[in-house]
DNA sequence: TTAGCACTCATCCTTTTGGGTGATTTACTA
DNA sequence: TAGTAAATCACCCAAAAGGATGAGTGCTAA
């Protein structure tokens, strides 16, 4: 409420200062006249007086006024590489589950045994999984199988 | 800079239009007494004249508050084009070129004895390269190093 | 009921991969 | 100029992966 006026403290203060410098020097130059202009110096305080109360009414009731800037800020967002399986070309592969568990865990970079150990399943089975995935891949190696997997949106 | 005071005519319009239907009303009902009273009349009118006067020079002083508004316009990156790559993590890991490039031709799911044969350089060197490739990457499979690899962003 | 499929496991053998070590050349740097 | 790092290659050995084949079990659809 009274920031607006603390704001031009300094316009309003140095008007006050003029006002004060002009009253002393008639004072100082023209003492003996001041008497005789009283009514001149009461209207001045009055005109000072409420000019500095306009100035102050108008900042308490003047709505601030506001002025928009828009600033367009762009965000690049990286979106979330939702992950769709190819449901067409896993049908088409028919890769039954057991190979798909395979494929994921190989995926990962697990080895053979590793498999084996998590599937609770020897490692000769494994062996058994992992050349049907190629054979319906059509690769002949791990790499290339969790390559064509990855383009084929079998696997993440 | 007259729009300001244009904003406020109202408010000033009322005020004025105020004043004046009590002067008239003065004027009229103590009709006899304004001129014993000429002084009052003059001193409100400076009062009034100045207060008019203070809430213009408000009025014109004030500046207006700027408000900025952020407009937030999101991106989103076409998923194809989001292979970034990890400049950091790629002189952190200290990979030398050749290794790179071994590194490349592996996730394509070449074998040690292709990639040979592309680089023209022997098989053994690849070898050596793939080992120091793992002690980078901290991985002990091939399928791991790839893996860590695309993980990384080194590789799309 | 039987043929087919998925899943399991095994054995034998080959290829690929990985670990370890050492050596040479080249190019750049303190 | 000596030292360092990258790149090259070799040899040996072990582990992992892959190919081929056979075989047992359980479930399902013709």
């Amino acid at each position: 409420m009274f920031r607006a006026f603390f704001k031009y403290k300094l316009v309003i203060l140095y008007g006050c200062s003029l006002a004060v410098l002009l009253l002393l020097m008639r004072w100082l130059e023209l003492r003996f006249l001041i008497l005789s202009h009283t009514q001149d110096v009461y209207n001045g305080a009055i005109a000072l007086i409420f000019t500095i109360l306009g100035i102050w009414i108008a900042l308490k009731i003047a709505k601030p006024k506001k002025e928009t800037i828009i600033v367009e800020k762009t965000i690049y967002l990286q979106p979330e590489k939702e992950f769709i399986l190819n449901q067409t070309a896993l049908t088409e592969l028919n890769l039954s589950t057991r190979e798909m568990e395979v494929l994921e865990l190989m995926a990962k970079g697990m080895s053979n045994a590793e498999i084996a150990e998590k599937l609770f399943i020897s490692l000769n089975t494994i062996k058994t999984h992992s050349s049907k995935l190629y054979e319906k891949l059509e690769v002949k190696r791990r790499t290339q199988a969790v390559e064509k997997a990855r383009q084929l949106k079998l696997i993440a």
